[in-house]
DNA sequence: ATTATTTGTAAAGCCCCTTTACAAAAAGTA
DNA sequence: TACTTTTTGTAAAGGGGCTTTACAAATAAT
């Protein structure tokens, strides 16, 4: 199996060369740079598993990096590493930023811990389990609850994802309101019926950017839904 | 393997007749009681596994019955019949009362498919996986969220009974901070912290009961579950 | 002794799902 | 066809659970 490659950016040049020793030890190959900007140069050019990002560096900063980074991979998990001042307004703002981050002084196991959970979580994504269906200009990811539309992510809630991933997988097809709900609901009746509609009312603002994709009423029946051009 | 029993009171005679019937083709042995009365002379005397309760009976009807069943048995499972006349207010009656309900007229499969759903519940309760952790007066039941004490039963959220549960498979053990924040959070940082420190409150809470167990503070690295009377 | 950090805990905030409320559409009935 | 009932659409309210805040109290550090 290839090995997973790591962008590092940190500038201490001690801290770094431990640090990139360590990983390589663990079977990783780390590109190691002291600054954002040759940090950016080799992002364009090469395609990495991981990135982990030191926050304090001169000129382009771990989060300036962070940022232009994610205007070209939306996926790349980021790993932040800070100093350890740092005061819960500022966390607060690591948070935001990063897919996670680790405050120094850390220890090696802690990154390759947390390296290693990106990974294993990125080989289900790229592996046999990815399903991802379409219909029309979206793309919906049932793993993470995410629909695609011309770029355009839009997070699904938990039930939002179960209805949906319902309906892609009877496309269609006419689906009963009690075969609905005891597939998503696990139960049937009027309450949940309700609670059904306000659901299928959310999924069609979904599909409104798409006229070609729509959820149709069988009155007294069901939904269905239905793609124009269809598969 | 032992058939299922189950405690039937319906006061039509031909519907009765009809789904003992088909309840005994799928192996159930079905004792079938015409009224309330008969119903609940029958339940003190044998164990069932599923209650399958008419609502509309004359003299007891199935909620009397309900709530006289649970008096005595906090955990069979009770399916309410009704009939379809019932608008949404009745419906919410039901809703709380029961495990579940079935609205007439219903098919004997959907029936079928609630009592199996039961029984396949149970059964992964009264089996191997049923583990119980006790401590004190207390008993904590991690499946279904619960805890006991006394026969009171207080019901916990899902990270109530998580960290509960981390702290019972580590009872009288030392647990520091990040240690139960990677465990239960799966992430540890200043904000999940806070977190945790207000669930150990409404865990404290919880055991305040009985002063044999209690969560001790270890300033600046953890917490422990003390158990005074240890196992 | 004084200051800084960590912990206890009530209360506020937020997210998500359910439930309500009421309007609109469709179906049933006379 | 006119009128009533049922079903559906959808915004808004409600409620539960987890996180975050706020502030007091306890403990540790200087």
């Amino acid at each position: 199996m290839k090995a997973h490659r790591i962008l590092y950016a940190e500038d201490d040049a001690t801290l770094a060369f431990l640090t990139k020793d360590s990983l390589e030890q663990q079977q990783f190959e780390v590109d190691h740079f002291a600054n954002g900007r040759e940090c950016l140069e080799a992002f364009a050019k090469k395609k990495y598993d991981v990135c982990v990002l030191d926050i304090m560096m001169p000129g382009v900063d771990g989060f300036a990096v962070a940022e232009s980074i994610r205007k070209t991979d939306h996926d790349v998990p980021i790993i932040f590493l800070s100093a350890k001042t740092l005061k819960e307004d500022k966390l607060k703002g690591l948070r935001i930023g990063a897919d996670d981050y680790l405050v120094k002084p850390f220890s090696i196991e802690e990154l390759v811990l947390k390296i290693e959970i990106f990974i294993s979580r990125n080989k289900k994504t790229n592996k046999a389990e990815r399903k991802i269906f379409t219909t029309g200009s979206f793309q919906f990811d049932p793993e993470n609850f995410i629909v695609t539309n011309n770029d355009k992510k839009t997070e699904l809630t938990q039930r939002e994802a179960a209805l949906l991933q319902y309906f892609f997988e009877n496309k269609n097809t006419v689906l009963k309101r009690e075969q609905i709900l005891s597939a998503v609901w696990g139960q049937d009746d009027y309450f949940f019926g309700r609670s059904l509609d306000v659901f299928i009312s959310k999924l069609r603002k979904l599909f409104a950017a798409d006229d070609s994709v729509k959820i149709e009423t069988l009155h007294g029946i069901g939904f269905k839904l239905v793609d124009r051009n269809a598969d």
